[in-house]
RNA sequence: GGGCCCAUAGCUCAGCCUGGUUAGAGCGCUUCCCUGAUAAGGAAGAGGUCGGUGGUUCAAGUCCACCUGGGCCCA
């Protein structure tokens, strides 16, 4: 067995063993072992590689790793597919950042061609930087089968399935409201939206709508609705209401002025004068209603009507909302639903179409104060104040911008909405309160998916149109050479090369050219189970496909419900009617030390390379997967860091340390191991303990549960090093085979169990301990079977057993140091009350005895008598059962009486009456502690009472302890291995020499030593006894 | 503005589903002990208005409502 220091350098260590598995080909060995098992799908969310990873880029991969690593443990076949979203927005911003440019302009200018190539450049470069934290991390994933998003067979793939679903009708062109800049005459992402708020005063109206139809015309009653931006109301469509709310028709009178409105119950203070509510009106019976709009400069056919939106509130306003879907996302949603026209008579430069009546040519923003006074005059102006909110500027010029209807790609997911929450009733989500909660709410107020954007780096949206409007959609290259006449099968599939395609149209012969957009970048990343195969172009794709799908196991952080968790279940579920997905864990975010988000603009970002390099990748991992609940989100600094790999790493590592010493001292051989009937009770203990530990660690994988195995493998390390190590080292100086054996067979099991999680140190330890003792082991600890729990090793009444016996040693320990007597100074005897003290083996009383160096033990009823002194509460969990209300009387009651007769009595006949109530020995908590002269400590009804009396052979017996412990300490310190036979010469006070002369042979033993001679010659110790001693090596 | 999640010791977190009268663990701090694992191990102490306010209940960290703060997603 190879020597394993006491000390590990855990970053330089993990440097050797990413060399040893790069070198023996472990992580391709590991799955290529068991190509016969049963598959276990993973399917690996890519990172977007438009920046440089971070620590939260660690979390998910370590948890991506994890289970993936157990699972092949579990004789899974479980291949890692690396994979990289490539298009998208936030690449082409930081290259448009990088080359200076200010908007979409600069990019046409600039050439398309040349300003694609660079954002692949881009890609190419972040995703060098991600190989590299990968790699440090222990995250096995195969990096040389990666797919790409931006690669050719992948862009067709995805044409291929947005070709299946515009078949179905569902992939289809409408109008998106969105933010625009009319002055740049561009649209603005959310992420430039959110840099360019700015407070404004707006003017705000409240306008009459009077009602043309049923009993509210009958009473001449006029909606009341509260606007911020009167020149929507040119183009005003509908009216809005919640259908929960109540509405109250009241009549208004000013100065004998007598009119009826209609306004939301909660906001009827927005109403003036003398208010009479003539009735209420639930908002669902007003759907219909018609009512004259204001203003009549643009024709808006079949509308004018109330429309219910549940979006409504009665925070502000009048509860009642002008609806114009050209310019708000929320109008056009509800107006679409309502079939409702979309008229926008706002030109794309923010001026009136030049035909409307008043405002044309006005700029959107003049024309309200145009529009108010024409309300005024119109007489339908009810109330006008100024009102201060935040609106969106343009980030660029600070125009004022306008939300606006553009032309877009929808898939209309909506149509979908019942299959979507069909499959995600059969989704396995950890934690489970997503599936109703967060995700299962999105998927009930699902909207289409706005699929298309008007950018460069992206895949196109493969859909030619002609100018009858005749689409094409078109699956492959190969289609479109066929349609074009020409070999493409080389043609990069990107902007601009596919806009140069034309071919006539097969409908009516006119010239056909591509639709300007590029598809959002979540289809390409959602689109992975069968486009990182080529599906269904490629040879050998659709068994590849058909075999790894859906994932067995998904895993992401939780912003990626609206992101990847759902474009994975729609696109799967469009596709192929069923989502992609089986179980998914959605974690919590990684936050600093201060619980702020990581970011670079507050200089709070931990670097993943420098945080491994200094605390281990281990030592990160197991933060990460055994650190408080993955779900929720987590503080990250150095400190936490550094604590748990101090508990748990380092104490593991103690404990190989320690075999290894004592094995190599004693030739240890695994050959020669007993047969577990015939080891003791420690031993059967602590492997009792082990199987139910593997029972624990593999139901807590299975179920994705990693927090719940780091919590459990920490016990156990602590159960193993604390106690089982701890109270057998005797054993192990003696070299005893079964003790050796079987702190090797938990090392084994215990190294295999913890490697999923750390499997750096595990390696090492599987390298250094196992292979060394065994030369039938595994190459490596990540190709071996996760181990199977013995059941006939369990002993829970063992377990529990011994659980009792460390609870009393803890209370006797409490009890020594209350009393300041040291536990090298040994005591008469100690009198314990413990249930179930009666039948703890004798074994374990005697390590009680050990650990609190006491002669006898006794339980406190048989030895104490009448010295004890007993307490009494009541129980009110059992007691409030039974008498409810009645329980703060009864424990009154109880206080009240004498405790000793009490219990005395109910110990006798099992019951009793305090005042009017029977009660029995479960409904009362007894303490019991000894009279004086005895030094108690007590939990939750355990004690340890201690005899402090001391006899002369205690005393002399407690300074053979010290001078035992004079010389352990001098064999250390002047360098003798623990198996150095030696020759003692010492000294001592005169008044401990006789003591000690008279256990010389016991001394002996324990010192190793042959020759122990008294020498009064020698210099007196610096210590109490003054004790010294000279060693020599025999 | 809306939805969801979170808030317990100086720090990191259990406990809450299923209410029970002394709220735990680890780290850190102070003191002490033990030592043939020693840069380890053990004990004690200090440290908590369980974010706030109301409510339900004999009893609330735990259940309910609202509020505050943080996070995520969406506007």
């Amino acid at each position: 067995m190879r020597p394993v220091p006491a000390q590990i350098d855990l970053p330089a260590m993990e440097r050797s063993i990413l060399d040893f598995w790069r070198d023996n080909a472990i992580f391709e060995t590991s799955t290529s072992a068991r190509e016969s098992g049963q598959p276990w799908t993973f399917y690996e969310g890519p990172p977007t590689a438009n920046g440089m990873p971070g620590t939260h880029h660690i979390e998910a991969r370590v948890f991506k790793d994890v289970f993936p690593r157990y699972q092949t443990m579990k004789g899974k076949y479980v291949t890692r597919k690396a994979g990289w979203d490539c298009h998208g927005l936030p690449v082409e911003i930081a290259v448009e950042k990088e080359l200076g440019f200010a908007g979409k302009g600069d990019i046409e200018k600039y050439g398309i061609a040349a300003f694609n190539d660079k954002c692949r450049d881009s890609v190419t470069r972040h995703v060098d930087a991600f190989t590299t934290m990968t790699n440090r991390m222990g995250f096995w994933v195969d990096f040389d089968q990666a797919y790409w998003t931006m690669a050719p067979e992948y862009v067709e793939s995805v044409w291929w399935s947005l070709k299946e679903i515009w078949k179905k009708g569902l992939l289809v062109q409408d109008h998106r409201v969105a933010p625009y800049c009319p002055r740049c005459g561009t649209g603005l992402s959310d992420h430039e939206l959110a840099q360019g708020y700015e407070t404004v005063t707006d003017p705000s109206v409240y306008v009459r709508f009077p009602v043309t139809s049923g009993e509210l015309a009958d009473l001449g009653a006029a909606l009341l609705v509260w606007t911020t931006t009167p020149w929507t109301l040119v183009s005003n469509t509908a009216i809005a209401v919640n259908p929960e709310v109540d509405y109250v028709v009241a009549e208004v009178t000013v100065e004998d002025v007598r009119e009826v409105l209609v306004v939301a119950e909660p906001l009827i203070s927005s109403l003036t004068g003398e208010v009479r509510v003539l009735k209420v009106v639930k908002g669902i019976d007003l759907e219909r209603t018609t009512y004259k709009r204001p203003l009549d400069l643009v024709d808006i056919p079949d509308s004018h009507f109330v429309v219910l939106a549940s979006y409504v509130t009665t925070e502000d306003g009048t509860g009642l909302v002008h609806q114009s879907p050209a310019f708000g996302a929320d109008d056009l949603a509800v107006c679409r639903a309502y079939g409702l026209p979309v008229v926008n008579p706002i030109a794309p430069n923010g001026t009136f179409l030049s035909e409307v009546p008043l405002v044309g040519g006005l700029f959107f923003k003049d024309a309200d104060k145009v529009l108010v006074k024409e309300l005024k005059s119109r007489g339908v102006l009810y109330k006008h104040q100024p009102y201060e909110h935040p609106y969106p500027h343009c980030w660029r010029c600070h125009t004022a911008l306008i939300y606006y209807a553009q032309p877009s790609w929808y898939i209309r997911t909506t149509s979908i909405k019942d299959e979507l929450i069909r499959e995600n009733n059969q989704t396995d989500w950890h934690p489970e309160t997503i599936k109703t909660g967060r995700y299962g709410d999105w998927l009930n107020n699902n909207i289409d998916w706005a699929l298309s954007r008007n950018r460069f780096w992206g895949t196109p949206l493969p859909i030619w149109r002609c100018e009858e409007k005749h689409e094409v959609c078109v699956d492959s290259l190969a289609e479109l050479g066929a349609l074009a006449g020409q070999e493409l099968s080389n043609l990069d599939p990107h902007r601009p090369f596919v806009d140069d395609i034309h071919f006539p149209c097969p409908t009516c012969g006119k010239e056909m050219e591509r639709v300007p957009e590029v598809i959002d970048c979540w289809y390409d990343s959602g689109a992975m189970p069968f486009a990182q195969w080529g599906y269904p172009h490629k040879p050998g794709s659709v068994e590849k496909f058909k075999a790894a799908y859906p994932a067995d196991f998904i895993c992401e952080a939780i912003d990626q419900t609206r992101g990847w968790f759902y474009t994975l279940m729609t696109i799967g579920t469009l596709v192929f009617d069923q989502s992609a997905y089986k179980s998914v864990l959605c974690l919590g975010h990684i936050l600093d030390k201060d619980g702020r988000k990581m970011s670079k603009h507050v200089g709070n970002v931990l670097e993943p390379i420098a945080l491994m390099d200094q605390h281990g990748a281990d030592a990160v991992r197991w933060y990460m997967l055994a650190a408080g609940s993955p779900w929720s989100a987590r503080r990250v600094g150095h400190d936490a860091i550094s604590d748990v790999v101090r508990k748990t790493l380092l104490t593991y590592w103690n404990t190989i340390s320690f075999h290894t010493l004592y094995a190599q001292s004693s030739n240890f051989d695994i050959s020669q191991i007993p047969a577990v009937k015939d080891r003791s009770m420690m031993d059967h203990w602590i492997l009792s303990e082990l199987n139910t530990l593997i029972q624990e660690v593999d139901i807590a994988y299975s179920e994705f549960d990693s927090q719940a195995a780091g919590k459990a493998l920490a016990r156990f390390i602590d159960d193993l090093s604390n106690w089982y190590v701890r109270r057998s080292r005797r054993r192990f100086w003696d070299g005893d085979v079964a003790a050796l054996g079987t702190l090797h067979e938990c090392l084994v099991t215990l190294t295999q169990l913890l490697s999923p999680m750390v499997p750096f140190i595990t390696e090492h330890v599987w390298q250094a301990v196992v292979r060394a003792a065994d030369s039938s082991a595994a190459n490596s600890v990540h190709l071996t079977d996760f181990p199977v729990a013995q059941g006939a090793l369990i002993n829970l009444e063992l377990n529990s057993q011994v659980a009792m016996t460390r609870r009393v040693v803890e209370l006797g320990r409490a009890a020594r140091a209350e009393s300041a007597i040291k536990i090298r100074q040994p005591l008469q005897r100690a009198l314990i009350s413990a249930s179930g003290w009666a039948k703890l083996p004798l074994d374990m009383k005697d390590q009680i005895a050990d650990e609190l160096n006491v002669i006898d033990l006794a339980d406190i009823a048989d030895a104490a008598g009448d010295l004890v002194n007993i307490s009494v509460k009541a129980n009110f969990k059992s007691l409030g059962a039974k008498f409810g209300k009645e329980v703060q009387d009864i424990a009154k009651a109880i206080a009240a009486t004498d405790a000793t007769a009490l219990v005395k009595t109910l110990r006798a006949s099992g019951t009793t009456k305090v005042a009017t109530w029977q009660i029995d020995l479960d409904d009362l908590v007894i303490t019991e502690v000894p009279k004086s002269g005895w030094m108690v400590a007590s939990h939750e009804g355990e004690s340890v009472a201690l005899d402090l009396a001391l006899s002369q052979s205690l005393i002399d017996a407690g300074y053979v302890r010290e001078v035992i412990r004079y010389i352990q300490e001098r064999r250390k310190g002047d360098g003798f291995e623990i198996s150095d036979r030696i020759k003692v010469r010492w000294n001592a006070d005169s008044s401990i020499v006789a003591a000690i002369t008279s256990a010389a042979s016991h001394i002996s033993d324990e010192v190793l030593a042959l020759e122990f001679t008294f020498d009064a010659s020698l210099p007196a110790g610096d210590n109490e006894l003054q004790i010294s001693a000279t060693l020599v090596k025999a």
